[in-house]
DNA sequence: TATTGTTATACTCTATAACTATA
DNA sequence: TATAGTTATAGAGTATAACAATA
């Protein structure tokens, strides 16, 4: 037991929200697996209902994820008959976005989802906790300049530093 | 703007925890990158460290990853004199892992790393709100059985759902 | 020539399973 | 026969870049 990396201190906090949230998007995307849908679906799906009718360029910079790869995205979400392509007459580069009525109600399925899954994932604390706890992450996210509804998971364009993998996560 | 997945609510805090999770895992990858080493190889060293001269196998069910991940993780610290392997005189298919005294020094630097990491990641809260923080999660942490400094993200054994890959991560 | 979307390709990470050696 | 460790291989997931159509 060195205790060259102590457990307390400064950064436990830090872990702790890493290994948290790890947990919860593990969680979530179990309970996401039945409808067939990966988490980076879900947030494709409610990035398109949120402004619908943009192009496929402005919701991948909104997500901050590759053309290449919300191509595929889309291409399958349209497969589900979740989404349409709608060409744009005016600038016939662009394809508008937009649900479908079974898009509209996967989402409402979504968030039946998330909702089960943060009372589950929430359990052991009462509202006011849930409150503060609510709190004090909007803060941090704010803080760091996180998107509401943007996960940095979907982080694949303009990376920033060198490398191109990513390794695991922990932290 | 339809409001089939609403950002308040119960669901909010829980993905409030996947997003700052993310962020945090992600921004101390980066600062682990001039080290040479990703999170897990950190987890990893961590897990030696704490109790030093167990085999391959203990650790890997402890950190929940594969024995065939952790032999290259292995290789990847010893080829970096961090980590070495001594055989088991009593029975010679165990391997019993051990920090070298570079393993140790690095260890110490990772510690100054998160401990850097967890000060920028909390900047904007104070002192009182970091320990609320830090005391939310870690109920959160005992009630789910996360244990301490093991990172969801090493999960890669005995899969309980039917699929392998795991799409991105969000939720 | 620039931009949107697409396809092709390569690369990394992860998972499964076969293999070696010890017991 | 069972176990620790290793190697080999295949499969996802992701990134880069080349490409076609439109402007």
């Amino acid at each position: 037991m060195k205790d060259d990396f102590p457990a307390h201190g400064t950064g436990w906090a830090a872990f702790g929200l890493a290994q948290l949230g790890g947990l919860a998007a593990q969680r979530f995307a179990e309970r996401l697996a039945p409808t067939g849908l990966t988490p980076a679906h879900a947030g494709l799906l409610r990035a398109v209902a949120t402004d619908e009718g943009r192009s496929q360029q402005a919701v991948a910079s909104q997500l901050g994820l590759l053309p290449s790869r919300l191509v595929a995205l889309v291409d399958e979400l349209e497969r589900d008959g979740l989404v349409e392509r709608h060409r744009n007459p005016q600038d016939r580069r662009h394809y508008a976005l937009h649900l479908t009525d079974a898009g509209h109600a996967r989402m409402r399925e979504i968030g039946r989802l998330a909702m089960e899954h943060g009372a589950a994932l929430l359990a052991p604390l009462d509202d006011t906790e849930r409150v503060t706890l609510g709190d004090l992450l909007a803060r941090l996210a704010t803080h760091h300049g996180l998107a509401p509804g943007v996960h940095p998971g979907y982080r694949t364009m303009g990376r920033s530093d060198g490398h191109g993998g990513r390794g695991q996560d922990a932290g």
